[in-house]
DNA sequence: TTATTTTTAGAATAATATTCAATTATTTTA
DNA sequence: TAAAATAATTGAATATTATTCTAAAAATAA
């Protein structure tokens, strides 16, 4: 694919800042912040969502809430060939599976799992990771509390 | 601190699985979508909010538009007594760091860390982490590739 | 069942989003 | 460097949405 150009201006670093910290900021809220004109905010945010440089929009909804009491995470070695995929792209359909990273230097992968408990765990474990064919072992490490889970960037200040 | 009352019915859900995707839909669009009164979703996105259901609303912004190219997760031994985690503090203020969990079995943390490169975590395992006490040891993950990373929770379909 | 509380709809108003043509600023290229 | 081309911004007009409030409906408690 073609290489992307980001350039990125101070006023588009503005915008990030702010929509990383509230996303439903509205157009005008943010002109009248930076002094501009809404229609060329709005122009603004449009190409930075055609660019791709922001992704989504998320609403970060509390676990407990939705009885999402457990997280884990798992380190998964495979027979997955260097550059092949194939277990990644299982795991990640998986709708608890929030996160599948390819590490270094283990031949495998670390994925973040929420569930409601650990029998949810194990149920996962059991009738799901163990269904996939090439996992070679797993190692779990569970999370006792979280003291911060955020996905913000550093924004440069300046230009 | 009282124990909150989550009390979400399927049209609370449905908001929450709406938000969830796309946290600029706007309140016409749901509404719409649901077959209510914009007043209606208004007054329960508000109360989703003050319940804290709603934890808060995010861009998800590339990474690589900033040059943040290198995600690594890095294991903390620390000295913090059971209970105490003024070591998890001093991590979470890192700008850097985007979660810090206390995990189970290893009298530690596991932190996410995102830096511009490899340098820049040379940097900070130096400069920062070499700067608290408490720290005993770490042991660092790098991810080489991101097959997946999201923060959606499963929500439930029914009632 | 009745009383109380909560939720919803609907209408009215305030505010915002969106579009577009004209202007200004920036970049390219000759 | 100047002219040409491109990109970004403004400002005004219109469409759409947000927000508020009261009355009705629904759900819950007594």
């Amino acid at each position: 694919m073609a290489k992307l150009e980001y350039n990125l201006d101070h006023i588009d670093y503005q915008i990030l800042r702010i929509m990383q910290n509230n996303a439903r900021t509205n157009n005008a809220d943010i002109a009248r912040e930076l002094g501009m004109a809404p229609s060329a905010i709005l122009e603004r945010v449009k190409k930075l969502e055609q660019k791709e440089i922001i992704l989504q929009y998320n609403a970060k909804i509390n676990p407990h809430a939705l009885d999402q009491n457990l997280l884990s995470f798992i380190f998964i070695k495979t027979s997955d060939i260097i550059g092949e995929q194939g277990v990644a792209y299982l795991l990640a359909e998986m709708p608890e599976v929030q996160e599948v990273h390819d590490i270094a230097g283990d031949d495998g992968y670390l994925i973040k799992v929420r569930t409601n408990d650990s029998s949810g765990l194990v149920d996962l474990m059991r009738n799901t990771l163990g269904k996939i064919e090439g996992i070679l072992s797993t190692r779990t490490t569970i999370v006792l509390e979280t003291i911060k889970e955020e996905q913000k960037l550093v924004i440069p200040t300046k230009e």
